[in-house]
DNA sequence: TCAATATATGAATAACTGTTCATATATTAG
DNA sequence: CTAATATATGAACAGTTATTCATATATTGA
């Protein structure tokens, strides 16, 4: 505690900071999902959801690369919640898990001053 | 286009998704973004800046850790532009961007049932 | 100027992650 | 049932990333 000789106000940020971490699982969990979406790939993945369902072809015509690699991100967007699938015959139609997921996106475009 | 035998909404949400997808530097900034809000350790950074701006050793007790360790992670946010710092005397004080960092932030742990 | 404190950084290693390839499973048409 | 189409997955390799260690830079007080 020797260290950090400014204002009382910011020694009093430092405790909050302390006592007002959230659980070694919760942070883990929001690490997680933001992984997620940190890869370009994945990334164009969701964009492309925007639109609506999309089967898994479609979605490899639109991010490109091959159908192996996109179907294993796609398990790992759906693994931390952010895609959703369902079957339709042959297909499998994922989306956006839900209205969060946009809004996220956007905000972060937002902070970034890019317009989509 | 042989693929996808469903009905015609489909089709022309994945030709959508082609023409609105943003440019590779876009994703690539926003996927830069989110890897650096991703690991446990540059999150719990994060959530210990809510409480307003804190020195590195401050941060360092807040989170665990070395002082390098931390202080390279704070670099990468830096960076990103997801924190900003300011120096007053011996120490350098680091803060969040801005109001769009916190509420990405509030999203992903309502998006995840967490409260924090 | 010298010592002490605070912060930053380069290099190396260890751990992690994405892609590819081959193949497996699932569904439907014939 | 068989063939064709769509999707999923295990294993291995390649590329990336986080941490550590040692050290460098910056600021202040004596």
């Amino acid at each position: 505690m020797t260290f950090c000789n400014h204002e009382e106000e910011h020694e009093l940020a430092s405790q909050r900071a302390r006592t007002n971490m959230p659980a070694e699982e919760d942070i883990a969990r929001v690490a997680a999902a933001f992984k997620a979406i940190s890869e370009p790939c994945r990334l164009k993945i969701l964009f492309a959801l925007r639109q609506g369902e999309l089967c898994v072809l479609h979605i490899v015509e639109a991010v490109g690369g091959t159908q192996s690699a996109v179907s294993h991100q796609l398990r790992l967007l759906k693994a931390n919640g952010i895609v959703k699938a369902r079957r339709e015959g042959q297909n499998v139609l994922y989306s956006l898990d839900d209205e969060h997921v946009l809004a996220v996106l956007e905000l972060a475009c937002a902070h970034l001053h890019c317009h989509i």
